[in-house]
DNA sequence: TCTGGGGTCCTAGGACCC
DNA sequence: TCTGGGGTCCTAGGACCC
């Protein structure tokens, strides 16, 4: 039987999250902002209307920001984890077919058929019945035309919020009106050497010269170019998601300039992100320790050191891992620079087995024969605040988080599971 | 001074995504 | 004063081997 891909996408998803808790805000103008208040990472629609856009700098914006009454709120990620997981698993209710693509975006793999938007209506109803997130579907035969679907689904309302496009049918007169930058996988360099091979939006780059595309855009932009015309290359991924590298860093709230700071993030880094990695039962086998100053200031020095350390045998034990990464960290400190960021990266991960099993380290950092770093972070940071920070509710490092949401209560009635009828 | 051809593996960096 | 963070995939080129 034939499929189609249907694209379920949360629209707004982050200020949508916000303003569930403050219906009041309803028709108003909000944004959310990233990690230590720096940049612009959600929008209303009312906010998008006002010029607000994605990425950019929130100190820039406050005196257009302040002149709308635009709501701000700093991130909330534990929030829109609870929620997002909360809307996929009203899809999987409906559907046997689920890849979830990202916090607020999940592939549906739908026999292909007729009245499939309306399917897609019933689809939004019961998200936004059972968790309250506005939510646009786009079905086509492909991922990257569902992407494009999605996109008219949400922009133009007489749609509804579920629109789909069909082979031979309606594509061609709607992806002419299609950027080509704003197709699914080519990003600005690829949209700048489309351009100045003249071709301008989806429909040409679909019409391109194989070879071309293949030469210039490697195999991934042929990928694209084949899924505009309609032949699948993107299947559904039910795989679990099993991660291939792990990162944590941050920027610093203020400049840091001496290795003892550095290595009490450093540390940090490894205990936030050796957690994740034993909750997925994977073992690190090496580790990249980077630290930056700040690149906007062209005025001030620039340095960027990183380095990667490989560990004797793959591990998942924090103290080992640590102790690997400070060694690396002494070897790319360079005195006399003003520190930006700091992060660490842990890559060529590996199943557990048994042996390293027998090396694991407690969950519990305290009950481990961690250096002295970690005693210091929690007394300077208090207790249990490496938790929090890994759950990205506290600001280390001086870090500001000066737009707090309410607090939320999640203790809400489960969701019924209900029988698809399709 | 001349100075193969082919294969594999690894790495850094580019590009893209959310 | 203040410019996020976490991922994946692909390729070119170097190192190395026979």
């Amino acid at each position: 039987m034939n499929k189609v891909f249907a694209l379920i996408d949360c629209n707004n998803f982050y200020a949508s999250c916000e303003r569930l808790f403050r219906p009041e805000l309803q028709g108003k103008p909000i944004v959310v902002l990233s990690n230590n208040d720096g940049c612009i990472v959600a929008r209303s629609n009312e906010a998008k209307a006002l010029g607000l856009s994605m990425g950019a700098p929130y100190f820039k914006n406050k005196a257009l920001i302040r002149k709308h009454n635009v709501q701000v709120f700093s991130s909330n990620y534990a929030l829109y984890g609870d929620l997002s997981h909360r809307v996929m698993r009203v899809l999987q209710d409906m559907e046997p077919d689920v890849e979830i693509y990202s916090i607020d975006e999940a592939f549906i793999s739908l026999p292909a058929g007729n009245n499939l938007a309306a399917y897609a209506k019933s689809m939004k109803a019961r998200v936004e019945k059972y968790v309250g997130i506005p939510v646009s579907i786009g079905i086509a035969p492909t991922k990257t035309l569902a992407k494009i679907a999605n996109r008219f689904a949400k922009k133009n309302a007489q749609h509804q919020g579920a629109f789909e496009i069909r082979n031979h049918e309606n594509s061609d007169e709607l992806l002419s009106t299609v950027g080509v930058g704003e197709v699914w996988g080519i990003g600005r360099k690829s949209t700048e050497k489309l351009n100045r091979q003249g071709i301008h939006n989806a429909l040409q780059l679909k019409n391109a010269d194989d070879q071309w595309i293949r030469k210039h855009l490697t195999v991934t932009g042929l990928r694209t170019v084949m899924e505009l015309r309609g032949t699948s290359c993107l299947p559904l991924d039910h795989s679990l998601p099993t991660k291939k590298s792990i990162i944590s860093s941050r920027s610093f709230g203020s400049p840091v300039n001496t290795l003892p700071d550095l290595r009490e993030a450093i540390a940090t880094h490894i205990a936030i992100a050796a957690e994740k990695l034993r909750k997925q039962k994977s073992a690190a086998g090496s580790i990249h320790v980077f630290i930056y100053t700040n690149r906007f200031k062209k005025d001030t020095p620039q340095y960027a050191g990183n380095i990667m350390m490989t560990l004797s045998q793959p591990s998942a034990c924090t103290p080992t891992i640590i102790k690997s990464a400070l060694q690396g960290l002494e070897r790319i400190y360079k005195p006399g620079y003003a520190y930006n960021k700091a992060g660490i990266m842990i890559t060529e991960l590996v199943p557990q087995n048994h042996l390293q099993q027998n090396l694991f380290c407690s969950e519990n950092i305290e009950n481990t024969p961690l250096m002295a770093t970690v005693d210091r972070i929690n007394t300077r940071w208090g207790r249990n605040t490496l938790q929090f920070a890994a759950a990205g509710l506290a600001k280390p490092w001086g870090m500001k988080q000066a737009h707090k949401s309410p607090a939320y209560t999640t203790n809400w009635p489960d969701i019924p599971v209900v029988t698809a009828s399709f």
